[in-house]
DNA sequence: AACACGTCCTGAGCGC
DNA sequence: TGCGCTCAGGACGTGT
């Protein structure tokens, strides 16, 4: 399940293979994924050098030198692998962009919530409808304690759904908000508006530290992430609470983590040292 | 306005 | 052994 490290192990691994190389031919499997999959014949995509590979919040986001651009999201099973034209197209490849290098991305996704859009040129891609209403990246200073207290304030949601919202801040999913708030020991049942501007404080800084902590590591692999390729990620290893439900809090070495549903999501923490 | 919940989808895991 | 049920959750859309 990607989130925002997964993604960007993915981004810079694909990276130098993509950038300065052009697609010659895209072919698609499947009408949609999430949202309609209009890769094929589309001439303005092929025979273009990519010019950038980047990441915002869990999007991807390709452009090409004549300005039309590729929105990538990898939803729950969304993956990519770089290959050999001569292996075999697998099952649930979706998508393949034969590239000028020789090679063959193929983008798989058994559950097919991923997307991949193609934007026009003439617009600034950062203000499609998918990216537009998004909140501050994470790990720059436009995401501090200032900005978080200002989205908590009155609120009653739960600080944990808040702070998976997009508008909050993006690219904090299921499992690392439950390891943010461990590690800054706030109860993710508490409504937004009760916690205290000292606590919120810890809160910013331990989900810029979780975050940094997992891209360095390669991401989370629990279940279907791999980066390009198969490589799984290493940060769960590192995890306090995600999927620990009756083992012994390793943070306060008392408590036993408890597993709670918030809204259909399954919620990780330590009722001893998370209040 | 704020928040809850349904929806999309497939495969793993489990009980019987 | 095999079937059918439940669960996993990102983000949008809809309902309260």
């Amino acid at each position: 399940m990607p989130e925002l490290p997964e993604v960007e192990t993915v981004l810079q691994a694909l990276k130098p293979h993509l950038v300065d190389n052009k697609f010659t031919s895209i072919k698609t499997y499947v009408p949609k994924l999430r949202g309609p999959l209009e890769l094929e014949d589309r001439p303005e995509l092929l025979n273009q050098s990519i010019v950038e590979l980047y990441r915002r919040a869990k999007y991807m986001i390709l452009t090409l030198a004549n300005n039309y651009g590729l929105i990538i999201h990898l939803g729950m099973t969304g993956s990519f692998r770089l290959e050999s034209t001569s292996l075999q197209r697998q099952k649930h490849d979706h998508a393949e962009f034969y590239l000028l290098s020789g090679l063959v991305l193929r983008y798989n996704d058994p559950r097919r919530f991923g997307q991949l859009v193609v934007t026009e040129p003439g617009n600034n891609i950062l203000e499609h409808k998918l990216l537009i209403h998004l909140g501050p990246e994470p790990l720059t200073e436009s995401f501090d304690n200032t900005w978080l207290a200002r989205v908590c304030k009155g609120k009653k949601k739960p600080i944990k759904s808040l702070i998976m919202d997009n508008a909050t801040v993006v690219g904090v999913g299921n499992i690392y908000a439950s390891e943010s708030l461990s590690l800054a020991g706030i109860n993710p049942l508490v409504a937004a508006g009760t916690v205290t501007k000292k606590r919120l404080k810890r809160l910013t800084e331990a989900i810029k530290h979780v975050l940094t902590a997992a891209i360095e590591a390669g991401g989370t692999t629990i279940k279907d992430y791999t980066s390009l390729n198969g490589e799984e990620g290493k940060f769960v290893r590192e995890l306090m609470v995600y999927g620990k439900a009756g083992q012994k809090c390793s943070g306060c070495n008392r408590g036993i983590i408890k597993q709670v549903y918030q809204s259909g999501r399954s919620t990780y923490y330590c009722p001893v040292c998370q209040r």
